[in-house]
DNA sequence: CTGTTAGCGCTTTCAC
DNA sequence: GTGAAAGCGCTAACAG
């Protein structure tokens, strides 16, 4: 037995064709500086063995392995799955394989997942930080010479580019408009407000608030319906009841939307509803709901154009470049009007 | 200049905890035949070193890149999203790391997606084949030596183990379901009929119908909003209006409902509605929506531990085994009862 | 234009 | 227990 392997080598395709091994590389890799007729030699003898260039071996000597990592808190959440579709179509366009892993937002899983990519010496490496603040992840990111950069969240205190949903004026917007509706009690609803963007939206509502010289209210508590259920019930049963809710995510959106259903409360008319985050069914509901929409293509595609333009500075110059983008790029969000806020009178 | 590389290299290990390349190669490799003391030491200056061991170096030796590739139509759908999810889950359980391609369901991508993961040297594939019926797909896959699992669709005239959801019975319960709620004219709305799951579904739609003596209405113009309105419009409007629909899928179901809503059209009252697929919203919107659920979860996880054990049975014979599962290994679906139906009455 | 050759970082006999 | 040495498949001088 020669070869056990399924894959012939590139000697097997030079010996085979007649010619030196370097003639190979040289083919594969281009066919410069090789003559038309041996170039259509060695490519005929290529298709005939279905030779495949190992990249192990290539990325041996030329230390590019073609693939980008993408660490996300998870691929079912319509979020990051757009993220995903967006970074892997960009690594395509630039030559390179998408490996994708996810956190479940768990800093130690971020942490295994990242040493399991440096392993696999990925070229470059996309990520949606599970803790903004994490030390241990700034360190591991500032040590790894390795092109990252943040999505959705920024890495706290270091050099490390970002692009972001600008979700404090996004937030602050939502509140406004819920304000120039006339609502003067407006109720922030929300969940996990450890995360950096949750933080953020709460901090946009706030400003809005204060700066109407209203009271804010915020309810931290919603994690599913039951919560939800429970948080709006206590709101409503109070001294004072709330007349509109912004909500900070998505799932908390819905929550308040079935429970607002549930109770037979008119939305607008008692509540008004204005989520932050754009879902499939919003507009489709009855009422429609009004939101935030951000932008997550863009937001994707900019940090995987960004994560390639280090990548080719750093081919070009031998060496990691410091960060052209210090700051978090916020991109601007879009207040989608629909029915649930006031705006759009309801068709049926 | 000795190294350019960010990484320390093994015999820089070596050298540094004055020991052989083979001792360091074995305590990264689980420490056996290795003293507690020397063990020790070494793992010691891999701390310090921060030594991460190169993937393509070993790889070159060992012939395993513990990667497997998932080709995709798309990763934004939540029915591929979810198999995304469950398949890296499965993965990294079983020491590897998940590459995701995209194909956008078109052949030529899919091909080209496919030999680049072939040169990346994956250890094994699932796929969501782009066309069930394709040659060149055939062809390719049953070249390659290498484990592979078809997902969602089976590859047509090949050994390769598939695992779908049991699209035909699904669609004929679906149908039969409407049948038994009393309804006479089920049209069957549908878009791209060449995809194989919708092809199996109109089977078992016309299997129902047919077994009740029904006359088949198909319809397969339905690909946006706008169609589904000229469809559903042409239909009420013909001489033997409907009394209910099944949908194929899910955009289907949604464009259907929207339309129903748009119009006024009492559901379940004038027109009942079932859709193939699940989807986030559906017991949301009013009235609730009734569809045959797939279990996405079950076929991805199916698939990935197929893979995982035809890739463990070629490392214990090391060589191919002729597929255990030639046929298609099929899923049951769930009827999810709801309003739309004609099964919950309305609660709001 | 083309071939020879020396490794890339690791695993693995095989001898000590 | 431990190490020396021979490659895995490829690229890149360097010499023809």
């Amino acid at each position: 037995m020669k070869r056990n392997s399924p894959h012939p080598t590139l000697s097997q395709v030079a010996r085979k064709a007649g010619v030196g091994t370097t003639t190979v590389s040289r083919v594969i890799n281009g066919g410069d500086r090789v003559s038309p007729k041996t170039l259509a030699r060695v490519r005929r003898v290529i298709e005939t063995l279905c030779y495949v260039p190992n990249l192990a071996a290539q990325t041996l000597k030329g230390h590019r392995t073609k693939t980008i990592g993408l660490v996300v808190p998870s691929i079912a959440d319509p979020f990051f799955a757009s993220c995903a579709e967006v970074v892997q179509a960009i690594a395509r366009a630039n030559d390179s394989m998408l490996i994708v892993t996810v956190t479940a937002n768990d800093s130690r899983t971020e942490i295994e997942n990242l040493n399991l990519l440096i392993r696999h010496r990925v070229d470059g490496l996309i990520i949606v930080p599970a803790n903004s603040q994490s030390p241990a992840l700034r360190e591991l990111l500032d040590r790894i010479a390795m092109p990252v950069v943040a999505i959705d969240r920024p890495v706290a205190k270091s050099a490390i580019a970002s692009v972001v949903a600008d979700n404090l004026i996004g937030a602050q917007t939502a509140t406004q408009h819920l304000i120039d509706h006339g609502r003067k009690r407006v109720v922030c609803l929300t969940g996990e407000s450890t995360l950096y963007t949750i933080r953020e939206r709460i901090s946009g509502y706030r400003k809005a608030i204060e700066s109407a010289h209203l009271t804010p209210i915020i309810d931290t508590s919603v994690k599913d319906y039951k919560s939800a259920e429970y948080a709006i019930k206590s709101l409503l049963d109070g001294p004072n009841p709330p007349d509109a809710i912004f909500s900070t995510k998505n799932s908390t959106t819905i929550y308040a939307f079935e429970v607002l259903q549930r109770f037979n409360i008119s939305v607008p008319g008692t509540i008004a509803l204005l989520g932050f985050d754009d879902f499939e069914l919003a507009s489709t509901v009855r009422p429609s709901i009004s939101v935030i929409q951000q932008p997550v293509e863009e937001i994707a595609r900019r940090a995987a154009e960004i994560l390639f333009e280090q990548l080719f500075d750093e081919r070009k110059t031998g060496s990691r470049l410091f960060s052209k983008h210090p700051q978090p790029i916020r991109m601007h969000t879009r207040l989608i009007q629909r029915s649930s806020c006031g705006c759009v009178p309801q068709i049926s």
